[in-house]
RNA sequence: GUCCCCAUCGUCUAGUGGCCUAGGACACCUCCCUUUCACGGAGGAUACAGGAGUUCGAAUCUCCUUGGGGACGCCA
């Protein structure tokens, strides 16, 4: 625990990607249980892999961050990138001569020591422990030798790694992890490991205990995959006497198949979720309830609510699969709760990339049309296909309309239906005109029930099921429906 | 191979020794509403991985087995 105790919290990306909803999860959680501690969220980069990390990623996993409203009090500024708050640098790779001096002082304590092994010598080594079916850990010739003699190695040239020394150790190392309790290792678990790469740049979990230490972080949520790494930072913390924070390690996210979620199989990025058009108030709601629940058992919850009700003793060690049925369904609740004109504001923007010709300028229409498809939309891209209906270019007779077509009684309907739309004296309509005229067809002809309306219904959306057509037709004009009618008839 | 973690309906979960003949949500099935679809409403089916123990009593505690996951990197 640092000084002031005030709870401090981070989330960690390597940028190396878009943001995971695995890691989405994580953030989320670090982030409720800042807020609900009025402590602080941190926004640290893990960029320490320079192969892997570019700064097009760190702008992806910043930008669906802020998408997902998990705003960091310190950090990377969500759109300069420069560092903000009192510990920064927030960037890994611009806390080198930190961990240098850390590792020098493990070095001098001789905790730590160059390594010189090459490539090969480590691969014959693996492979010999393999072949006797052990997988035991590395030994090093270079454990011991006296810091001066590895120095002078190093100055004619030769390049080494920087390995923690934990042979000598042999002991179990305790801890309270905040969602599985109590967990033991023994020390021999790990092997001497790396420190710094023959390059300086030092390796996670080495920084990751530096600057969980340095920016004074007080609790460590993080995912289950890093349990066995709290170990080899545990010796590093009691190497350097510092205090240690809480750790809770958050169980992983699946897919249907049970397996750690990859791209292979449907979205897995934030950004998908948001091209898809979910709203990030559900996403967030969705993944929140993957291993953690209210203590009521409520299913739509705001995010003010959350944090309120957030609790780390609430947290579920088991691993949970991601369903996307039950996101639809969570997404079409909020979708549903919006009032018209933030739906609409919602919606249009994706209407517009599917370039629909529609009357975006009529508000009315825009507010009537968002009440009808509103509860046939579970994500906003949905809109697209709904509208469409709307869009005389988009008008195509389905085959699936074959059957009625056939019906004997189909042409008269059409016939009766266009000619009172010919009639009709405006060129919008009322649901009360619609279902005017649809009677008159009815009475006139004779005509009832699927035999009446299934044929309206192909020669207005060209097929025989879908949206009632007491509130489409109320959103189209009557050329429009003339038209749809008589290309139906010439068929 | 060694070590660590996990185990309640198909899925997410509630459950911290008696309130559990196991509750909720999604999905599924039936019915109602509806001249289709959807929405909405009412019902229904479905789970404590297996085995030993502790206890008057176990989904809850212990151990074993099985299954799943993770770690054993100059990845994070």
């Amino acid at each position: 625990m640092n000084q002031k105790n005030k709870i401090r919290v981070r989330f960690a990306p390597s940028p190396t990607g878009y943001l995971h909803v695995g890691g989405a999860r994580t953030a989320f959680y670090n982030y409720l249980f800042a807020k609900n501690q009025g402590g602080d969220f941190i926004l640290r980069i893990e960029d320490t892999d320079q192969a892997r990390s570019t700064e097009e990623s760190l702008k992806m996993v910043v930008h669906d961050l802020k998408w997902l409203g998990l705003n960091w009090d310190e950090g990377p500024d969500a759109i300069t990138l420069k560092d903000v708050g009192a510990f920064g640098p927030y960037k890994q790779s611009q806390r080198l001569d930190l961990y240098q001096a850390v590792a020098q002082e493990l070095l001098n304590q001789g905790l730590a020591y160059y390594c010189f092994l090459t490539d090969e010598e480590i691969e014959a080594q693996k492979k010999a422990s393999e072949a006797a079916g052990t997988m035991a850990h590395l030994v090093s010739p270079y454990e011991n030798w006296p810091l001066e003699k590895s120095k002078a190695e190093l100055r004619n040239g030769k390049t080494a790694v920087v390995r923690f020394k934990t042979r000598e150790l042999k002991k179990d190392y305790t801890f309270t992890d905040l969602v599985r309790g109590q967990v033991t290792f023994p020390s021999d678990m790990v092997g001497d490991f790396v420190l710094l790469r023959s390059d300086g740049m030092p390796v996670y979990n080495f920084c990751c205990a530096v600057d969980d230490h340095l920016m004074q972080i007080s609790h460590v949520l993080r995912a289950e995959e890093h349990l066995s790494n709290t170990l080899r930072q545990l010796m590093i913390f009691e190497a350097m006497k510092w205090s240690t924070p809480q750790f809770g390690h958050l169980s992983v996210v699946l897919d249907e198949d049970k397996q750690k979620m990859s791209k292979r199989k449907g979205a897995t990025s934030c950004f998908q979720f948001m091209e898809e058009g979910y709203l990030p108030e559900a996403l967030l709601n969705f993944i929140a309830l993957l291993g953690w629940s209210h203590p009521e058992e409520k299913e739509i919850i705001t995010i003010d609510e959350m944090i309120k009700t957030f609790s780390t003793s609430r947290l579920n060690a088991s691993g949970a699969v991601f369903d996307g049925v039950k996101l639809k369904w969570m997404n079409a609740q909020y979708l549903r709760a919006l009032p018209d004109d933030q739906l609409w504001a919602l919606v249009k923007p994706f209407l517009l990339k599917a370039n629909l010709n529609l009357p975006f300028g009529n508000q009315q229409w825009a507010y009537q049309s968002i009440r009808t498809f509103k509860t046939h939309m579970e994500t906003l891209s949905d809109a697209v296909g709904l509208y469409g209906l709307l869009d005389d270019s988009q008008f195509q007779i389905q085959s699936e309309s074959s059957e009625v077509l056939s019906w004997e009684p189909t042409k008269p309907v059409l016939m009766k239906w266009k000619e009172l739309l010919q009639a009709h004296d405006s060129e919008t309509f009322l649901e009360s005109d619609f279902l005017r005229i649809e009677n008159d067809v009815k009475t006139s002809l004779n005509v009832k029930g699927k035999n009446l309306f299934q044929p309206i219904r192909v020669a207005v959306i060209g097929k025989p099921q879908g949206t009632e057509l007491k509130i489409l037709v109320p959103l189209m004009s009557r050329s429009s429906l003339i038209d749809r009618v008589e290309k139906v008839l010439a068929k």
